[in-house]
DNA sequence: ATCAGTGCAAAACATTTGCAGCATG
DNA sequence: CATGCTGCAAATGTTTTGCACTGAT
């Protein structure tokens, strides 16, 4: 039988990136496993970048339990697919999030250096410009990441001394 | 005796961060190590971010060997007294590189992904960009890193498949 | 039944820390 | 000559890899 139509997406989530990345892995050659459904529904259900120990922390006490191995393991083919970029802004510590197709969803961050939290925004002027600085270097550009470090709403302190 | 003045400045190099960097150590009350001074003569000498691995192999080959354990911790001196920037562009490797007051030589970066080259590039505009994106946003943006993914000539491939 | 997918544990790698000895001020 | 600076080695935390077993096709 044909599938059901999808219901509405949920607030901050991607059905159409999950499908996306179904039909690419499938294309690829990869079977349906079950971490890396797992870790491929996670990601279509989050706003913004995880590091591979959040993802396992989420799904230990939620979708199922996938080992630490397996989730790197995982993004390691999501990110060759391009169907997941990975983001490097604090600490050492590698996040990734859905990438998606045609720019959509295309935001960069916000990192607070005092308790670690990353913000995502959007800005298009940022994009036009970023675009034309890649066509002036000397450079074939295939990516590009901003973040602005500072310190986030709660970690400003209200007075100094 | 008082010291003699500088030569002028080699191509790449910034004498007077070294200098403005030994005042601010001084004040800020460490001594005089051989490491640390180590460590800033080199940063002071490069165009571009080092990793703090990189920095230890340059050392041990000219200058003066330094233990690892002493580059990090001269790094994260120089981090926090706001001589050095932390700049995190690939496969989890830290780079440090001079920072000068006023925004001079400030700049942004090019990662070739294929042989992990750092090469820098500067962009008026886009620094006023990201001025007005950091007014913008509800949090306290103190610096911006900015990295354009891609490959560099060499790495770049003459013809697919 | 075959071979990819997975979990576990150990390895590899970057970074931090504890401590003993050396050098600066 | 007291205290900070440094080197060594061990600890820490993240990411990768080897291998045996499970599960999809």
């Amino acid at each position: 039988m044909p599938p059901p139509p999808q219901p509405p997406a949920a607030a901050t989530g991607s059905p159409d990136w999950a499908q996306r990345a179904a039909g690419r892995l499938a294309d690829a050659g990869y079977r349906r496993g079950g971490a890396r459904q797992a870790v491929v529904d996670l990601l279509a259900s989050q706003p913004c970048a995880l590091s591979a120990l959040e993802i396992e922390e989420a799904l230990r006490t939620s979708v199922r339990q996938v080992a630490r191995a397996s989730v790197y393991r995982v993004l390691d083919e999501l990110e060759q697919l391009k169907l997941v970029s990975r983001i490097e802004v604090g600490q050492g510590i590698t996040r990734y999030e859905a990438l998606h197709p045609h720019g959509a969803h295309h935001h960069h961050h916000l990192v607070c250096d005092d308790c670690g939290e990353v913000i995502p925004f959007e800005d298009e002027e940022l994009e036009r410009t970023i675009e034309r600085v890649a066509r002036r270097v000397a450079f074939d550009v295939a990516e590009h990441d901003i973040a602005l470090h500072g310190s986030c709403g709660d970690c400003r302190r209200p007075a100094p001394g």
